[in-house]
DNA sequence: CAAACACACGGTGTCGACACTATCCCACTC
DNA sequence: GAGTGGGATAGTGTCGACACCGTGTGTTTG
């Protein structure tokens, strides 16, 4: 049934929330892909340098569409770039990531809140089957899996609500903390709680109710703050020892 | 002592919200806030074509930043580009209105209960200053002078919040619905009640009153869209008559 | 006379080149 | 030896050219 799962399935599901499709570009598309996976897959280090000359050198293409693909990915705050700098993987403070966690519980709030008015019966009957195989993916350890599971999740959920500067806002936030929840959903338990969140949820969805529905999101949001605030401090901890200050070009 | 007030502020606000400053050389600033301003005061027409070669003649560039400069304008929703056709100025339908006023609404009660929150006697005090100058402004009948105070006075709330996540997102739903409230505020009495709305909300804050805060500006934010519903009925109802097409480039 | 087709025009996407400048390294100074 | 200044280096921003493709027009065909 799910046969069609490729492993880079992923690579799909992040066009999407790029919005490259008929948007730009294959080319582009493929060097946005490239690199915005690289960035959220932890192959490329926040800070680093993604300079165009080798980029453009790798992909075998000018600068002209290397230059676009990194813009595409700036919007999304995945990458930053400064006039006549050098663009640079993003490096989000732990403000930065604070502020973004609190935008984003008050949107998913919104979102929860409006999912219970407005998913039909058939819907939440479909939502319920993904979940289901989130806790299975959850189960098996399948961090990898999970993980794009709930991103596309809350993409369906999002379409199912039907406001789309709502969905757009939701992707580019879920984006910038991608690279984050694939750490921190590495943590021991992280997915047992996760999937829980997840089931807790849809229930209070198809009991219609709406109130529970946003505690319970933004409840959700919180823990995985405060799961990506442990996991930073732990890495900073840990790099305090050996302080790695790798900061090389993308392309090798 | 606001002599520096020049006509064109406008632009520099501007530019402000686009995030020019540092980011972008100045070229394509210049181009960008050219092409901006034109979307907003309506000197550029949604759905208008916006090719490259046209501009680029008219700023003695060659195309490469003017194209820059539009995809500037296209992540902040102010014109739509796909690949291998014309840019457009971005025609957002009215369902697309809705969904953005939705959104905007639950951030800026999300910023009201920050402000009250976060913000020293002294920021309200300024806070105070400034919308008394917009009353004046109001009773002056000087729709565009009010029009720009009241973005300013949104972007110094999100700043005293402290949130940038919030404040850019914030920003950019502002310039979606800049060409609409430009419109809008030009309704009798309009002005009026949006200076009354902001006087309330102020003083909510002094109160250090959260929850009435919230609900002052999801209420007026709930009026300005019914502003903008009418004014666009009464566009349609007037273009039903004289269906003026013009579809022609920007640059003339 | 309407619909389909083909063609010419115009505009976009990409390229390689060039001028300008941030950055890095090293010699020089104190 | 640390700090400063001056290149060499490497990367960015912009340009004009060119190939490809969307679009509008005029022509053909039923």
């Amino acid at each position: 049934m799910a046969a069609e799962e490729d492993e880079d399935t992923h690579v799909v599901v992040l066009a999407r929330l790029l919005r490259l499709r008929d948007r730009r570009e294959p080319l582009v598309a493929q060097i946005a892909e490239w690199v915005g996976s690289g960035i959220i897959e932890g192959r490329l280090e926040p800070g680093q340098d993604l300079n165009s000359v080798d980029l453009s050198r790798r992909f075998d293409t000018s600068r002209t569409p290397v230059r676009e693909a990194l813009m595409v990915l700036e919007q999304e705050g995945l990458v930053e770039m400064k006039a006549r700098r050098r663009p640079r993987v993003a490096a989000p403070s732990l403000q930065d990531i604070r502020d973004i966690y609190q935008v984003r519980r008050q949107l998913l709030s919104m979102l929860a809140g409006l999912l219970v008015e407005r998913a039909s019966d058939e819907e939440l009957a479909e939502l319920r089957l993904r979940v289901g195989r989130m806790r299975k993916l959850a189960d098996d350890g399948d961090v990898d899996a999970y993980f794009w599971s709930h991103v596309q999740l809350q993409e369906r959920m999002t379409e199912i609500v039907g406001n789309s500067t709502l969905k757009q806002i939701l992707d580019s936030l879920a984006l910038r903390t991608l690279m984050l929840r694939h750490l921190s959903l590495t943590r021991a338990g992280r997915l047992a709680y996760s999937v829980d969140d997840q089931e807790r949820l849809l229930q209070a969805c198809e009991e219609r109710d709406g109130e529970l529905a946003s505690a319970l999101i933004a409840g959700a949001t919180v823990r995985a703050l405060r799961a990506v605030e442990e996991q930073l401090e732990q890495d900073a901890a840990g790099r305090g020892r050996k302080p790695t200050r790798r900061r090389r070009t993308a392309a090798s």
